[in-house]
DNA sequence: TTGCACGTGCGACAATATGCCACATTGTCG
DNA sequence: CGACAATGTGGCATATTGTCGCACGTGCAA
């Protein structure tokens, strides 16, 4: 039976993804902080993780790095509530196997599990349709929020957007 | 004196990415295609190179793997007209130093050449001014029309808006 | 404790923006 | 010439946004 590590602050998602995973037959440990997460490495040493990316205190960014330095054959996958590249690119350069952003389904991080570094890469082009203008518009939206740590009115005032229409983008688009 | 080797296949931003790397004194080399990029790397060997993803034939990730393969110690960045998470951690994955969305300035590139896999990653909250919704929506709006040639009809349809919207939006952002 | 500064969620209303229709115009191609 | 595609335009119903206001919670300092 495998071992694997949830780390997400949100109890929601967290138990979600536990169930999700203890129906699918994995032994799972669940943390929701960094120092939780530590521990249960520590003790258990998983071979498997799922790591949230944004949590108070130190950030998943950090705990990827140090759970890697802890335990190097560790295979992380790690969630965001809105994907940015450049956290993207982070993530996979501190180690990551694979990035997603919520809500991902539980077999979407299975078979993510499986996107070992030297399998052969898919090379067809999906460049060539560009996203939507709403999709980017999303995207944008949900980078600066991260960067103003979901703070609605800072992120409203640098995306030059009432916080009001912020508050209604979120509400609409946002999961359900 | 840095050899760098520049990739695109538009002949337009490949001109304005050598002078603008010459002025800033390196040794540039030029290619717009997999089998030129392939052969300036026989011949010359350089350690740095900007590769555009989306090229006719032989996309740019597979471009970026076999460059590698023969020469290992090469620092690839990768440049693409359409920003996705996806293509982005493949491209790291397969061993990309960096993942920048046209436009991209080339003070930004050479700044992606000292991102290296081994530095010590900032946790902080980096980033300056984030873009506001509007730019961002005008520069993507501004990367499809040039991909569309300047049709607002194709562009309006891959934008997701409609044709009148784009109509409207173009001439209020450009009334000249 | 009180007061204050923020941030949030949400209601209401007017100002804009958008989607969508129809129609005229232009340029291209065969 | 006709067929076609792209554009520019006006009108109008609907959707979105900006801008108020107000209540609630939190943290912090007097």
């Amino acid at each position: 039976m495998e071992k694997i590590l949830l780390v997400d602050d949100e109890q929601f998602f967290l138990d979600r993804m536990n169930r999700a995973f203890i129906r699918r037959g994995y032994a799972t440990y669940i943390a929701s902080s960094y120092d939780e997460a530590m521990d249960v490495i520590e003790e258990h040493q998983p071979l498997l993780a799922v790591f949230d990316l944004k949590m108070p205190g130190k950030s998943g960014l950090q705990l990827l790095k140090d759970a890697l330095k802890r335990v190097p054959e560790l295979s992380i996958v790690v969630l965001t509530g809105y994907g940015s590249i450049a956290t993207a690119t982070e993530a996979i350069k501190l180690g990551a196997v694979s990035y997603l952003a919520k809500p991902a389904d539980v077999d979407e991080i299975i078979i993510a599990f499986g996107d070992d570094t030297d399998r052969e890469p898919d090379f067809s082009q999906e460049e060539l349709l560009p996203p939507s203008l709403a999709r980017v518009e999303w995207e944008h939206i949900q980078r600066v929020l991260t960067d103003c740590d979901d703070n609605i009115s800072c992120a409203a005032k640098k995306l030059g957007i009432h916080r009001r229409t912020l508050q209604r983008k979120l509400y609409k688009y946002a999961p359900k």
